[in-house]
DNA sequence: GCTGTTTATAGTCGTAATGACTATTAAGGG
DNA sequence: CCCTTAATAGTCATTACGACTATAAACAGC
């Protein structure tokens, strides 16, 4: 940052707009959702776009993608949610009015309360990832590289407990992984991993789920402090992962 | 990105600078070194601080971070040079004159030229990552980051051939890795690891290097096509990485 | 109340990967 | 000509992993 170049008026520049575009993703019905808004303006009135806003001036990205989380989930708290910034995305015409320079996060929500717009009137909805394209912007892009980033950091990482509610089942822990990988796992091999992690997951002691009522019931767990696994839990080969 | 809440003066908010600020990494003596500046004006002035500068108004931060990458470093090609988006850095006071937003690269270096200040005339210097700080603004955090990023990366990518001359040896490379973890490897094991991945590196047929003059000449190898490793080369058990 | 279905949990077994070694080869220096 | 240095080759026990089979505990339907 060698400011040794402008003399600092502060507007020797054209102005450059700040803004933070969320890629807010949860699980619902087995299928990795993700939270869009429907634009009411031009450029792409009637398009789906991820939620979003301006950087005010006093506040930094994380403080404004957390509160535009706030706003857009109506969600009252949402200081525990998983919120990570993803990358910047700075193209000087990924937006047809003006100079918008925009920061991404992704946020993961453990369960899916049917979105109300919040401040904005605009119509907000959960929308399976894979039929979300496309968006407005450079949106699909940016839910591109969320998606990417959240299914690599599940392999070394205790990420995917931020998909869970506060109790889980071993289960639902895997049901995270085959959602996001999409591809299935072994059950007794993704346990005997999960549980030769120390720190990943702990007991919740004597508690148990039914899960949908079918089957034996399943032990509860919670997450534990760990946050990176160590071996990583990777996905099964891919084809391709090379070159 | 809603825009619905501003109807796009571009006035209308107080303006926000771009800045990119460059985590410039290489290996010179067995040390990770980093680009440095020294800062001719206030505030810091005196201070060194990571190279970088305004993003131009028709320019993305990519394109802005390689031109001061070629700007700073001297170099005539910059263009084979691995730079890497890290994070962006927008805390409101983090720069004391105005609201300046700056989009963090690392970028890596196989040798080091020593640089000359291009266009800046403040001096440039590479300096041992260890010895760097304090540096100007939030660039400690910034060279923090990209040091973690970095040593992250060599584990389940082929990043470590960045720091690499087109042509190496498995020792050479191996003595990335324990630089920049700051760990000694097994070296039969590391090279057992390295050639059992396909695509990783690819020998030199018939060529050898005489390693500083002692010892047996070792193969060369060129940079394969592979970018990811699997199974990943992790660091030697580090205690804490729970928690 | 038995039977079959469903899901959770326990355990087995062969293979692959890994960490810690030892041995050999090819150079230069005194 | 031996000693040091560094590259390369190979061994071996332990661990991790993928593909299984087996048992346990719930419910549904007759």
């Amino acid at each position: 940052m060698a400011f040794d170049k402008a003399d600092y008026d502060k507007y020797a520049y054209e102005p450059f707009a700040v803004t933070v575009d969320l890629a807010v993703l949860t699980i619902r019905a087995g299928a990795l959702h993700v939270l869009l808004v429907k634009r009411g303006q031009e450029p792409f009135a009637g398009h789906w776009a991820l939620p979003g806003g301006f950087v005010e001036p006093d506040e930094s990205a994380e403080t404004a993608a957390r509160r535009e989380l706030a706003e857009e989930t109506g969600l009252a708290d949402v200081t525990g949610l998983h919120l990570e910034q993803l990358r910047t995305y700075s193209e000087p015409d990924r937006d047809p009015r003006m100079r918008v320079v925009s920061v991404a996060f992704a946020a993961l929500l453990p369960d899916a309360p049917e979105p109300h717009g919040g401040s904005d009137a605009a119509e907000a909805r959960w929308v399976v990832c894979d039929i979300a394209l496309p968006l407005a912007f450079d949106h699909d892009r940016i839910l591109a590289d969320a998606r990417e980033r959240v299914g690599a950091k599940l392999e070394y990482t205790c990420l995917a407990t931020a998909f869970c509610p506060a109790e889980f089942t071993l289960g639902e822990l895997q049901h995270v992984y085959e959602t996001v990988w999409g591809t299935a796992l072994d059950r007794p091999n993704f346990r005997r991993k999960v549980l030769a992690t120390p720190g990943f997951v702990e007991p919740v002691p004597g508690a148990a789920r039914l899960t949908g009522g079918r089957g034996k019931p399943a032990a509860l767990y919670r997450a534990g402090a760990a946050t990176t696994l160590q071996p990583p839990l990777l996905r099964p080969n891919r084809e391709g992962r090379s070159a």
